[in-house]
DNA sequence: GCAGGGGTGCGAATATTTTCGCATGGCAGG
DNA sequence: CCTGCCATGCGAAAATATTCGCACCCCTGC
């Protein structure tokens, strides 16, 4: 148990997770999108030079569409949750998936659907099984 | 669903962060130990100072206890935890607790005793219930 | 009383991150 | 062809975050 973070950590400042955030939300996006889902609190061409630094820093890429950049994370939606999630639940949970669960239910338990309820306990279910 | 972050968003730098994460894992501990915890890969004093700007930033207090100060967090594991693990939710999964959960059974669900999965899946029960 | 070993506070040099303004280039409309 | 609009690149100032070194204090042992 001794140097697992290299694999997973993933270290963004403030802004650029902010812009990531995004990114991951939206899957993908253009500078100018980045920037009015950021609430064009700063000034678009900030916003650009983030991206920027970003993808030199290989965390996104970009395709030409329309003349204008379209950028989209490289790591991967999937494994990033992953990695920060597990990260989350040692840190706050000492590892306990099930008090993370508890702690998600007790949050938004309320606003759940019971058909969301029941897609869970099918996961549990399964996760039995094997 | 407009302005729901300004309550629970707190944000760390990166420093600040890993020590916030030693000691939500440690519940409280001293200068030392957050160094130690760190991998004393800075200096003993530059922990210190971390500390006192946390402090000073109103994210951490201290105690004295035997000539030294002893260090915890001020907003509390399960609210920092709540607040992390619903944002992370949204950005990741949409909201979706289920795809959070889902995620969480895949990276570690093999890891899990039948024990802990019994546990959420009644976790699973009590909500629906209500 | 005089080290020695910790602990704390503070000020300041360094390193990074953030934020912009400006220069350039492509395209559609007049 | 000229003009306005939007995009990208670049360089650098301004704001923050990190890291330390020092001065000072308190307690214990000699």
């Amino acid at each position: 148990m001794a140097g697992e973070q290299s694999k997973t950590a993933k270290k963004f400042s403030r802004r650029e997770s902010e812009v990531m955030d995004v990114l991951f939300k939206k899957e993908e996006a253009t500078a100018r999108d980045v920037w009015t889902a950021l609430g064009e609190s700063r000034t678009y061409s900030t916003v650009r030079k983030l991206l920027s630094i970003l993808e030199e820093k290989g965390h996104v890429t970009h395709r030409m569409e329309g003349g204008a950049f379209v950028y989209s994370p490289k790591i991967g939606r999937e494994a990033a949750a992953t990695s920060a999630l597990g990260r989350l639940v040692d840190t706050f949970f000492h590892g306990s998936v099930a008090g993370a669960v508890s702690s998600l239910l007790g949050e938004k338990g309320d606003k759940m659907s019971s058909e969301e309820l029941d897609r869970i306990a099918k996961l549990i279910e399964d996760a039995k099984q094997k």
